[in-house]
DNA sequence: GTATGTGAAACCGTTCACAGCA
DNA sequence: TGCTGTGAACGGTTTCACATAC
C-alpha cells in the first residue's frame, strides 16, 4: 500500500476505471473481475491489479471487485469525493463551451468564476456565471476558494494567466493553449493539446507503414 | 534512417519541435542546437537527436540545425506539407469553437464539412460552412475528399459517428467524447480527454506527497 | 572547440506466471 | 475452482557518454 513513484499514467487509468465502473454501476452490475473491467477499458487485467496495488487491496480473491465499493475507493484516491472550485480564464468559443459542458458539474468540478480581458465579453452571462474582468481576478479567486484554474486564452496570454492564478494561490492548472508554460515546482499543469494529436493522425495517414 | 517501431510519443514530440521551430523561425533565428531546442521544449537534448535519428540526419556536427530546414523536414515527416480535409461531427459549443479556431487552418487543417443530428442546428452558418444533416454525411464526406473526422458529439452518439465516418472512407479520427471507441485496425483514433486530466490534477492536489 | 549521431547502460512501466486466499 | 495480489521477467524508452565530423 505504501508507495513511491506512482506514474501519472497509472493515475490517468484509475480515472478511466472510475468512469467505466460508474457506467457498470448505472447498469446495475454489482461485481466485476479485473478481466472484465480490463476488457471494457482496453487494458491488460494485470495492469488494473497493479494500478490498484499502489493504494491497497480492494478485491476478493475468487470473486473480483464490488463495483460500488471499488468506484468509491478510486474516487477517494483521486480526490473526487469533494467538490473542486474552478476558475476559467478566457471566455472565447472554447471557454464558453467548457462552462456549458454539463459533464464537469456531474463529476464534482464547478466553475465559480470566469475571467476575460476583452471588454466586449465582460458582463456576459453564461450559465449562472457573469464574466468578469481579468484585472479583478486575484481577490475573487481567493474569495471563491478557487483550487483549479482552466486556461482557455490564446497562446500569447497563457503565461500571464498562469502567473496570476499562481499568485492568487491556485496550484492546479488545466491548460488548453498550445504552449509550454512555466510555473513553480509546487504547481501542477496538465496540457490539453489537440494540435499535437492531429499531427499524430497526419503522420499515421502519411507514413509508409500505415498501421 | 530505416525504421521499425517508432513510438507515438516520439511523433508527438516531433510535432512539438515543429511548433517551437516555427516560433524560432518567426523570431529570425537561423540555427539551433539540440540543447537549446530541448530547453525550449522541456525535453532532453539526446531525446531530440534520437527522435530525429529515426528519420535521418538533419544536423551539422559542431553547428547544430538550420531552423528553416529542420522545420521543413519535420513537417514533411509528419505529413504537414499538404492540406488536410476535416469533417466535424457535432456542432455544439465545443464543435462550433473548433470550427472557429484559427490555429487549425494555419497549420494546414481545413474543415470542409460540419454535420449535426439536431434539426435546430442544421442550416446554421459558422465561418464559411453551413451545418448539414448527419444523415447526408456519407456522400458529402466522399465528395469533399475528407481524410480526417473530428468527433464533438456527446458520448452516446460518438460510436455511431465513428461508424459512419469509417463507412465513408475516413481513417483518421480526433475524438473529443470521453468514451472508448471501436474501429477497424486500419483506422486511427486519437482521443482528447480533459476529464482524465482534471482527475490527475485532483489527485495531485489531494495525494499526501504533493510534488 | 563544438555539437551531432549512436551504441550501450540505466530506467521504468507492462506483462507474465503463480502463490495465496475466498 | 476462480480470481486477486505480487515477485520476477520482459520490453521499450530515456539518458549517458563518446566517437565522429565540421
Amino acid at each position: 500500500m505504501k508507495s513511491v513513484n506512482i506514474p501519472d499514467i497509472a493515475i490517468t487509468r484509475l480515472s478511466l476505471y472510475a468512469r467505466n465502473l460508474a457506467l457498470l454501476d448505472q447498469k446495475g452490475v454489482e461485481m466485476v473481475s479485473s478481466a472484465r473491467l480490463a476488457d471494457i477499458c482496453g487494458v491488460n487485467p494485470a495492469q488494473i491489479r497493479k494500478d490498484l496495488a499502489y493504494f491497497g487491496e480492494f478485491g476478493t480473491r475468487g470473486l473480483g471487485y464490488y463495483v460500488k465499493e471499488l468506484l468509491y475507493e478510486i474516487r477517494n484516491i483521486l480526490g473526487l469525493e469533494k467538490k473542486w472550485h474552478l476558475a476559467l480564464v478566457g471566455v472565447g468559443g472554447l471557454g464558453a463551451a467548457l462552462l456549458r459542458d454539463a459533464e464537469f458539474v456531474n463529476h464534482g468540478y464547478i466553475f465559480v468564476g470566469a475571467f476575460e480581458k476583452d471588454p466586449k465579453r465582460i458582463g456576459m452571462r453564461i450559465g449562472d456565471l457573469t464574466v468578469q474582468s481579468f484585472k479583478t481576478m486575484t481577490p475573487l479567486v481567493r474569495e471563491k476558494r478557487v483550487e483549479l484554474g482552466v486556461i482557455a486564452v490564446s497562446s500569447p496570454w497563457a503565461q500571464e494567466a498562469v502567473d496570476r492564478l499562481v499568485e492568487a494561490g491556485v496550484n492546479g492548472i488545466l491548460n488548453f493553449a498550445p504552449v509550454q508554460l512555466q510555473c513553480p515546482h509546487d504547481v501542477h499543469i496538465e496540457n490539453v493539446d489537440w494540435g499535437l494529436k492531429l499531427d499524430v493522425l497526419s503522420y499515421k495517414l502519411t507514413a509508409p507503414t500505415s498501421r
